[in-house]
DNA sequence: GTCTATAACGAGATAGAC
DNA sequence: GTCTATCTCGTTATAGAC
């Protein structure tokens, strides 16, 4: 299986427009880009755009929905697949997975913009971050009562302050193009948890995995 | 002396474009106001603001070049005022201030939208926190060696994962509004450091503090 | 479902009077 | 130093033909 959650290969436009739409959003923020990027990149009008999402709002969203559909999906996978230590260590790959391709979280750089974007579109980011949280928060119990992980606190502030590390991590690492940067600070956050380097151990490179 | 590095109430028309334009953009990042919002607000004219920065992208530089001053200046005064503990305290102090204003670090946010910047923005982004991490890095390897701090690694890796951190919590207490967020995680970043809550002991809120 | 054409507005920027 | 007036371009969005 692969460590990153990136989008199927789609078929129809409105797949493709969402996966042009996600990469232009992660890289340049919301308010980076336009349905001309879009238009240019996939040959076709705006105002076929338009046919499918509406209002640039309603592609927002459609972005948000979409991508935390994948991430929780990718969430469900881990925790069906890997032990207590190997869960925290994959969801720091998936940050990690994201930020190779030279991007930012979709919902970090949201939030940057957060005051900027339309109430439907701020409902979705929390929703991505609320559900991050109770995934990482109940990780982090049921690892800590097995005696597999040590933390202070309760786990929900420790959730808050590992998503929290993970995300200005990407935003410092991405403004230097040193993804190294990244990959030594997420080393250091899961090491204060008890997460050792060998949870990486029996990282096989999936023969399926997308770009 | 203040815990904040807000800027001196401006007499001259620049510095209170300035003045306006940061708020702006540390709310609302550099693609999210516009000459027409900074105009509004002073009541003058777009005409005028061109007289005092010309395109934009020198408003943008300007922005940089004068948070950089003060918070350096914010930096300097920590160092000559406070022992070690209670430097790295002060420095997150300084996120604070600027959190409770309801705004993100101007960097943090400019980090965010580092690919759509001009080239001399970008430059006086890496030079902010070039020397915020060499500040940072200098005082921790000094408290480590006084055995006051404690950390693993190089002092550089963890002024990186500490400015990632507070980056990060920014960010976040942003998206829901809730500063105490922000708090929670700081206090967790510090007492991992061996920075006790006591540091914060003679805070005495200034007469002079400004807003 | 995609196109051409265009509306309606806001953006950054400039010329030139005062 | 600030103004009015204007330019040019990019933006989101719509109407209607194919």
């Amino acid at each position: 299986m692969s460590r990153s959650f990136a989008p199927s290969p789609a078929l129809e436009t409105s797949g493709r427009i969402l996966a042009v739409a996600e990469r232009f959003a992660q890289m340049r923020g919301f308010n980076g880009f336009s349905y001309a990027d879009i238009a240019a990149e996939l040959a076709i009008t705006k105002a076929s755009l338009h046919y499918h999402f509406a209002t640039k709002a309603e592609l927002g969203r459609a972005l948000i929905v979409c991508y935390s559909e994948r991430f929780e999906a990718a969430l469900a996978e881990i925790e069906r697949a890997a032990d207590t230590q190997k869960r925290i260590y994959r969801y720091m790959q998936l940050y990690e997975s994201v930020l190779v391709r030279d991007r930012m979280c979709l919902c970090g750089m949201f939030a940057a913009e957060y005051q900027t974007l339309p109430t439907a579109m701020q409902q979705a980011i929390r929703h991505f971050f609320d559900t991050n949280e109770a995934w990482l928060a109940r990780n982090l119990d049921h690892g800590r009562k097995a005696g597999k992980l040590h933390f202070n606190g309760t786990a929900i502030e420790a959730a808050r302050t590992l998503t929290a590390g993970l995300q200005g991590a990407m935003l410092l690492a991405r403004t230097y193009a040193e993804p190294v940067r990244f990959t030594a600070t997420a080393k250091r956050l899961l090491t204060e948890l008890g997460v050792s380097r060998s949870s990486a151990a029996e990282v096989k490179p999936s023969a399926n995995c997308r770009q």
